[in-house]
DNA sequence: ATATTACCGGAGTGGCACTCCGCTAAAAAC
DNA sequence: GTTTTTAGCGGAGTGCCACTCCGGTAATAT
């Protein structure tokens, strides 16, 4: 199902679609390209692209999911690094950067996040997983509160990056990143 | 236009309108309910409801307005009270509360607090104010930092309140709150 | 060269926000 | 009380959405 296609059309066809999604999520938001629209600019019928992916989500985990995996592999990198004294903020910058580079993505992540069957919840758990490694780490630091859990600050962060994305300029999201790195050092 | 209409079947209609739609908010959300279902419950055509609001955010204003105002009311109130050691923590959590009272509000607000002109973004601005003074005063008490606006602060809440709306239970936002009123303490 | 079938295109479905218009009944004029 | 005016009504219609279904074709296996 999720294998490659056995014709070679098919797998053409589906490197079109998620070329096509990509850029329309480039250009309008990734809540705002329709099914419809991403068919059309990979040039084949709306059957082919609902034959590929099951749904909207989907696509958009296809799109944003090696992302989504580098975001696992930098925690990974943090961890074994030497340890700069604020890499837990670095690594929750990279989430926002993640977040915010599509509109609308901040809604589909939150979703994702409940129900871990879907095709980005699997992933969100991986990456929440990686966030524990650094936030144990940032704890043994004492850099953060020792009742803080990865969950917390994911959500945290996912909510700045909300912010980001829903209002207008100025942006926001460095003072308020701020403002929650506050809130989560030790007392 | 925002008169009360001169007809006796017009000014039942529109009651009956605001009373169907705040009955479907409560129970499918405000994001969920659609025009045609309010029109619907209420007993109308679904072109009277469109001549009664020009769309579907005028009827969240309307049934949420109410109590919008009442976040404006309260803090009035906090201000001239005797001043709890808490009550920017209080009015928050009102603030939290009423934003959840229905699914799908945060988003709503979000929006309207960027276009002024909207009718929820009139009355975002009026609450905008009033968590101003509520701010000044808590600065001036030594509970929060220097540079903390009001805006930052309802961002921030308002973030909080959309991870509550968004994520499954268990509850979250006591707990999110909480590390955001540590980062806005004075350092 | 033929048979098989994976895959394709696109029409179709129900629901959405939103518009338009012919008609009715409420109010005004007499 | 009857007629005129018009505010307001119901509902059909539009173009979009996510999503489904199927007859036909072309890529592959034989």
């Amino acid at each position: 199902m999720s294998g490659e296609p056995k014709r070679s059309d098919a797998r053409r066809n589906r490197a079109r679609l998620v070329e096509a999604a990509e850029a329309l999520f480039d250009e309008v938001g990734a809540d705002a390209a329709s099914m419809n629209d991403i068919a059309r600019r990979a040039g084949v019928g709306p059957g082919t692209l609902w034959r590929h992916f099951p749904d909207k989500g989907a696509v958009t985990a296809e799109v944003v999911g090696q992302s989504l995996d580098g975001l696992a592999t930098l925690a990974a990198e943090l961890l074994e690094g030497p340890g700069t004294r604020d890499f837990l903020r670095q690594w929750a910058s990279a989430l926002i950067r993640h977040i915010t580079r599509y509109r609308g993505l901040a809604a589909s992540y939150a979703q994702a996040a409940g129900n871990a069957d879907s095709p980005l919840g699997a992933r969100c758990h991986a990456v929440e997983e990686a966030a524990a490694g650094l936030v144990r780490r940032a704890r043994e630091a004492g850099q953060v509160r020792a009742d803080l859990t990865a969950s917390e600050l994911i959500r945290l962060v996912t909510a700045v990056a909300w912010v980001e994305e829903t209002t207008p300029p100025p942006d926001t999201a460095g003072r308020l990143l701020d403002l929650v790195f506050e809130g989560v050092r030790p007392r």
